[in-house]
DNA sequence: TAAAACATACCAAGTATTCGGTTTTATTTT
DNA sequence: AAAATAAAACCGAATACTTGGTATGTTTTA
């Protein structure tokens, strides 16, 4: 029953949050006016400030909440996918690069870019409680994938920087969504994933022989 | 004459070009007011709506004024650059890619991130004019890089996509930006600048006999 | 001396938020 | 079970403030 039928507040909060998340990733921080956000979740501007105190408040709540959910999506795509060829923990790392990539994808027929880069690049500069927030959603974000190069590293007893390379990932991540934006090409995402994966996979190779394609 | 006073017109119209663009970089199109850059470039609201009909006028302005600026920017630190070692096209690229890395570490201590990345996720995907605009500043970046790339390829003789790494050098660009105003961490613009080099040198070998650093 | 550049006062629409009251839901008492 | 009570959820008109833009008059420049 619990799980059949939310209480109505329950219900009216994780609207308003869904909303919002959407909103957020379409338009950015400060060009979703409040009026937007009742009417896309269709409450009254009571209900609304019942539940939130206003719109940072709101902003924090919806971080809080994509988080959660971008983890539970994340996991649920992975499943779907083809298991990984080897043992290899790099190819781990891969695998969720590959679900971030198909979110991506999925999330770009409705519009919209990422909901932390959009607050990031609005928000850093001018809010210091919320860059602190999104700086650690980031640090979320790579977390995924240094556990994987940590070990994948270790295995190889190889002197990478983990970390760096994490990091090196969500950035390319960030940047890929916004490139894929103004080009209107969610091939762009791909196209610069497979990339990336090639060129993080060339970084965990010792003493190797490598081979590109020539022309002819 | 023309040179050394320019006249009062030109001055104020600058101006507030400048301050526009330097709050657009920190704050974001949505969040800076009309208010914000009168004040900033010390002119009154009749000086501002002669100069410019309206703020998306301003906007589109500050792009193109921008985007001159900044190539004359990354030229002139290029050549305080030391020498490229050899007559490889593709140290040219590492070149340019070492002058964006310098010019966003100078524009750091006035905090903000890139005027365009900012522009471009606010507005990509609510306002086409933009949006389309935006795109092509994008591929205006790619091209400085691309035009070294592909003259690379063609010595080496080479497979590669130059338009597809030039696009994906300025995505690492954009997202570096972005991670390193939330992490309050200008080196993380240049630990990943490094990385980009060096992953593209790879790119660009052809079996070659590879060594990555081994510990002990 | 006309046109461009600027200043000042003003306004209408938009916006976040408040607040007094109403309805729904949960809990306790009878 | 029914009634009484308390608490949470919700409504929506009103409010106080912001914001982009205009209208009109004055100064500067060619």
């Amino acid at each position: 029953m619990r799980d059949l039928k939310q209480s109505r507040a329950v219900e009216t909060r994780k609207k308003i949050l869904r909303e919002a998340a959407q909103l957020f990733a379409l338009k950015g921080f400060h060009d979703t006016k409040v009026g937007d956000l009742i009417e896309a979740a269709e409450v009254t501007s009571g209900a609304f400030f019942h539940h939130f105190k206003g719109k940072d408040d709101l902003a924090c709540a919806v971080i809080d909440h994509y988080m959660e959910e971008r983890c539970r999506t994340l996991d649920r795509i992975e499943k779907g996918l083809p298991e990984p060829d080897g043992p290899d923990p790099l190819e781990l790392a891969f695998r969720r690069l590959d679900a971030v990539c198909e979110m991506v994808v999925r999330r770009r027929n409705r519009k919209g870019g990422c909901l932390i880069g959009n607050l990031a690049t609005a928000l850093s500069d001018t809010r210091p409680e919320f860059r602190k927030r999104l700086g650690e959603c980031f640090d979320e974000m790579a977390a995924e994938f240094e556990i994987h190069l940590a070990k994948a590293a270790e295995e190889r007893d190889l002197d990478v920087n983990s970390r760096e390379i994490a990091r090196y990932i969500v950035s390319m991540i960030e940047g890929a969504i916004m490139l894929s934006r103004t080009q209107r090409d969610i091939g762009l995402v791909q196209q610069q994933f497979q990339r990336l994966k090639e060129d993080i996979r060339h970084s965990f190779q010792a003493e190797v022989v490598m081979s590109s394609t020539r022309k002819n």
